[in-house]
DNA sequence: ATAAATATGGTGCAAATGCAACAGACAAAA
DNA sequence: TTTTGTCTGTTGCATTTGCACCATATTTAT
């Protein structure tokens, strides 16, 4: 099996690769964009690396409304051990947003040092370590986005991490408005009323998908 | 050094550990109750872990409110390399809820194999990734209450996890109402005033701070 | 090219939330 | 005990947000 570069397994060679699989009681999958990739359901796997491909974690409420809970890229690791887990309140899938590879794997297996077949099984642990101090850094950009009162200043933070990333005060975003709003958590139309708002206070350039801070 | 049963050296001999801490540039704290114990600033270790006691992630933003980012217990890690980064809209500081003795690292030596000195180093590593995973199933819980629209579904979302975690109906809320607001991140007044609502409608019942979800 | 479907921007109105202020409860300190 | 300070519950009012529409732009399918 190639992994090529990816964050998992980088480190390790092709063979030790496959070696380890068994073991991690790894499987393999490909999904279409907008498949339903994994479920926060017991009986799932309870973890798993997006290996290509982007997808979200959404949550569908009984009203109808939608939230992105996480968006996943290459790399990310999520799953019920993980991350979310099953509320009664609603149901948490992850969608697939372009065609997706993903392995599943057994995360009680991954992070408990195995009897003697896998003699690499150290240096996944550093990897998995590496995928997690991410995960956890962009769950707390996700909290401090979301603690942020209002929908001006939710806009706001979320444009200051953007403009922080890119290091620059022009940037692109990564989202149409209607997922822009899911993924703040707020109405979609308030949202863009909030946008002209802030236009006319001067706070932010605006063509396209393309914002900047002033 | 004696670290009792802590999550970090758990599995390593007392004098293992002592072997291992200058390698990880690891220095011990002890802060009474109230003191700022870390702010997420360049300079700052970029890494610790809370031994004993209790302390909140908080962030005070220009209008004065306060908000309540993570709750921290024995064995939990946080962190510059971690979770928040200091943005330019408010300061992120860590404030004992009780006193505590806290253990800053070196995040960078933490993670990568120490050249020979630390025979237990990757031991270590799996206890790091244990607190890493548990860390990150937290904040998602975050993340799950903060991104529900209304006060009373904010509520409703984190008494059902309060619920799921003791594995009963009822059960003792960890927060003052004041804190229990700026963890939820909205108006004190409004969350009291949507609780009695909620008593009203007969989906909650409340004595001090022992709630029953019914 | 045309039609259909979907995304965006906008508005009035209702509902939810924030804010300020106050009184009583409770706890800590003198 | 009294005093002081903090927490809680409550209310009226201003503001924000959500919601239900609609019109137009943009994309996708036929």
């Amino acid at each position: 099996m190639n992994f090529e570069e990816n964050q998992l397994f980088s480190g390790i060679a092709p063979d030790q690769v496959d070696r380890m699989l068994p073991c991690l009681e790894a499987s393999r999958r490909d999904y279409p964009a907008g498949k339903l990739m994994y479920s926060y359901l017991s009986g799932q796997a309870s973890a798993a690396v997006l290996l290509e491909g982007k997808a979200s974690v959404v949550r569908y409420e009984s009203s109808g409304s939608r939230t992105i809970l996480e968006s996943l890229s290459p790399g990310s690791i999520f799953g019920a051990g993980l991350d979310f887990h099953t509320e009664i309140l609603g149901s948490v899938h992850v969608i697939c947003d372009t065609p997706c590879r993903v392995l599943f794997l057994n995360y009680e297996k991954m992070i408990r040092p195995c009897s003697s077949a896998c003699p690499r099984h150290l240096d996944l642990v550093q990897n998995i370590l590496a995928i997690l101090s991410r995960k956890s850094r962009l769950l707390g950009e996700r909290v401090e986005v979301l603690s942020q009162r209002s929908i001006r200043d939710k806009l706001l933070c979320y444009f200051s991490q953007l403009s922080c990333k890119t290091g620059s005060s022009t940037f692109l975003l990564p989202f149409s408005m209607m997922d822009l709003a899911d993924f703040l958590s707020v109405n979609r139309s308030a949202m863009v009323r909030e946008l002209r708002s802030m236009r006319e206070d001067g706070l932010i350039a605006m063509t396209k998908r393309e914002v900047t801070l002033l």
